[in-house]
DNA sequence: CACTCTTTTGTTAACGCTAACAACCCTTGA
DNA sequence: TCAAGGGTTGTTAGCGTTAACAAAAGAGTG
């Protein structure tokens, strides 16, 4: 009575036998070693074929050191950005033949990055792309001692670590100059958490627009990423007299604040135009459609996945770092003024 | 000029030496065997400090067949339910002690689910959970030779395999029933796409309640839960006399069927009800926020790795099958009919 | 004090694979 | 025909860990 479904797996012996070969000839055609007969090679793939045999990777890591599989950390999955980032690692990692393991942290102080690190090396991945949105985690990046190739995926100044990431300086300016030109006097802004480098970004190209057009920044308002925030950022915008055009640093605040208005009788974009940041599937059909910066998340993933593989492959010691631009989206939600 | 960091990684032999034991009794204080004397586990473990020693679980799974990885297949991690799901799973099995390696498929024909299984058992996975919300995926999964424990979330009859899911029939009843309640004459029903297995159940569930008060079932709408499909639905059932109420089979789509009324002059509660289904984040600043039904994604992760886990020990044989009740979220897209 | 029984520790042999080397086969050219 | 040289295959030795057994050291008993 075998417990499980009797038989054991068949290993490299076993095909060897079946095609009366050696174990070595095996792991040759495998590894397409190129000195194998072609003859020979046909009958171990037969025989690999007839038995259903299957590599043992765990076995192969352990003498080769390296296990193709690639480690990724992250914050909060659950959010857009952060869910189609993993997503674009995911498919490139797979399609450059490596697998993903991943680990979702809760909280990002150095001890959390420190014990994920940790938690994938023990694993024996080859590399780790750390998607490090926050100041806090990037500057935990930047002290720890990395045994392994590493990419910082939003990551901050670069220097010990190579880095990926969206150009939000530029997407914060494009946003700002755009409803400019529209003709507003200036631009208010709901800013993403002071944590956040990307936050940091989108306010600093914010203020250099508004600078460059010889216009006073407003003090901004302060939100946390969410609806709710951005409702409430909203509700003190309404309330004002003199807005007319605002720049807020994700979608989702901005769907936060067109509630708001559309509460106050504010009326978007004949009163207030709006723009938003990120460009997520729902923007498209709020009321009224969002205006807003598209980050291209796909080939962030990618292009980590690219410089990760490079240095695995004993490609340039330097770090380096690759900037993605924004794409500026227009919609509804922003309109000429008329004064 | 030694290439990396210079002196190679400590082994066991060389904490063994350190602490004057044999690689065993290290072997033993790591895992915490029962028979070592108290003073010698303080020896290797200050031997372990000093060098900085971490055991090589690559190594470890070779000789006890388990890795202690679990194995995750998703399809489209970009949509809220699949990621909050997905970040469930991971967190539920890292505090089990479980790794987790996963494959995002594109696509979920019966190749696709096999080969990223085949994928994950090359790796050593214990075990694997499958997000197969679609049809066709279940099918898959149930046709499928599984060698391993696994564990199918939102998977259909059960049968073959441990299935986790959010009662979709029962969340379809809730949103009819609420809107009957209110004294609509009739429901109207955006449905999801017809492989998917979450949507056949949210219409079962609305066709039940209507049934059992003695009206008619419309027609469904069809939608790909895209806010598009939702927007094209929206507008269809605007042009139409008679539509009081309307349940739409996820909150995007339902963003959509808002956005179409709203500019086809239709009120929304006041000409028309319409709820939801998820509780996207969104939903709640939606114009008017969103009357829904809430699925606790990360229960439902929690549950399966609760199943997994209990498989993994050797519990009972049998497939289980556990089912998570959604929730009535009630807020301003609905009202009682003023006929 | 001899004897058994229980802890505690060490020794040896896998796990399934690849790397390094050795051995063999066949060409090829003198 | 033989030697040299390349292509092709086999043999051996690890990789770093745990399992199984063996040995040594204490504890308890008559």
């Amino acid at each position: 009575m075998g417990s499980t479904l009797g038989r054991r797996l068949p290993v490299m012996a076993d095909v060897a036998k079946e095609a009366g070969v050696s174990h070595q000839t095996v792991s040759r055609v495998l590894n397409d070693h190129p000195n194998v007969r072609s003859e020979t090679r046909t009958r171990v793939l037969e025989a690999i074929d007839k038995l259903g045999y299957r590599r043992n990777l765990v076995a192969r890591a352990l003498v080769t050191k390296h296990s193709r599989t690639l480690g990724v950390v992250n914050f909060d999955t659950t959010l857009y950005g952060p869910a189609s980032t993993v997503y674009g690692i995911e498919q490139a990692a797979r399609a450059a033949g490596y697998f993903v393991s991943i680990v979702s942290l809760k909280s990002i102080d150095k001890a959390g990055v420190r014990d994920a690190l940790d938690y994938l090396s023990d694993q024996g991945v080859d590399g780790v792309v750390v998607v490090a949105p926050q100041r806090s985690a990037a500057q935990a990046l930047a002290d720890l001692p990395l045994g392994k190739p590493t990419v910082a995926v939003e990551g901050g100044e670069a220097g010990s670590v190579s880095v990926v990431c969206v150009d939000q300086v530029e997407g914060g300016r494009l946003a700002t100059e755009h409803l400019l030109s529209l003709g507003h006097e200036t631009v208010w802004h709901v800013r993403g958490p002071s944590d956040w480098l990307e936050a940091e970004g989108r306010v600093a190209g914010w203020r250099a627009a508004l600078r460059e057009a010889g216009r006073e920044a407003p003090r901004p308002l302060a939100g946390d990423w969410s609806p709710r925030s951005g409702y409430e950022a909203g509700r003190s915008l309404a309330s004002m007299k003199n807005v007319t055009a605002v720049f807020v640093a994700n979608d989702q605040m901005a769907l936060g604040v067109l509630r708001a208005f559309t509460e106050q009788g504010v009326r978007v974009p004949e009163e207030v135009s709006v723009v938003g940041f990120d460009d997520i599937p729902e923007s498209e059909f709020f009321s009224p459609p969002l205006t807003t910066i598209r980050q291209d998340f796909d080939a962030v993933g990618r292009h980590s996945i690219e410089v990760l593989v490079r240095q695995l492959q004993g490609g340039p010691q330097e770090h380096e770092r690759l900037v993605v631009p924004p794409r500026f989206v227009t919609r509804l939600s922003t309109t000429r003024v008329n004064a």
